[in-house]
DNA sequence: AATTTGACCAGTA
DNA sequence: CTACTGGCCAAAT
């Protein structure tokens, strides 16, 4: 059977390696749905209710978070990412630990 | 039915 | 570094 978007894209985050990121872009790709970045974003911010899947672990291609800096959802992200020992550069994630090519 | 919006991106200037 | 462009497309207006 095929999946439809969102079955593929939580398949692609839900393979993120703890301690690891990735890109909006590289989810989407490996996801099968080349260049369409948003359709995950889009798809993240409407997660099920107690969904386990590490969203945190999706950052932007400028390495930041995509969200506002005062916002509560910035900070939880900031939290769970540096709890799973990515550092950040001021709002920038550290280039040691960005990078998830899809192999664990 | 038409238009705008959005947890985005890569290229160009 | 910033600013703007076109690409993308389902969902919400």
């Amino acid at each position: 059977m095929i999946l439809n978007r969102h079955q593929q894209i939580w398949l692609v985050v839900s393979k993120i390696p703890h301690g690891h990121v990735a890109t909006y872009g590289q989810v989407a790709e490996l996801a099968g749905l080349p260049r369409q970045a948003r359709a995950v974003g889009s798809i993240l911010s409407q997660l099920p209710r107690g969904s386990d899947l590490p969203w945190h672990r999706v950052i932007n291609s400028r390495g930041e978070l995509s969200f506002p800096l005062d916002s509560n959802k910035y900070q939880e992200q900031k939290s769970r990412l540096e709890q799973e020992g990515i550092q950040f550069t001021g709002e920038k994630i550290s280039l040691t630990t960005y990078g998830w090519n899809g192999v664990d």
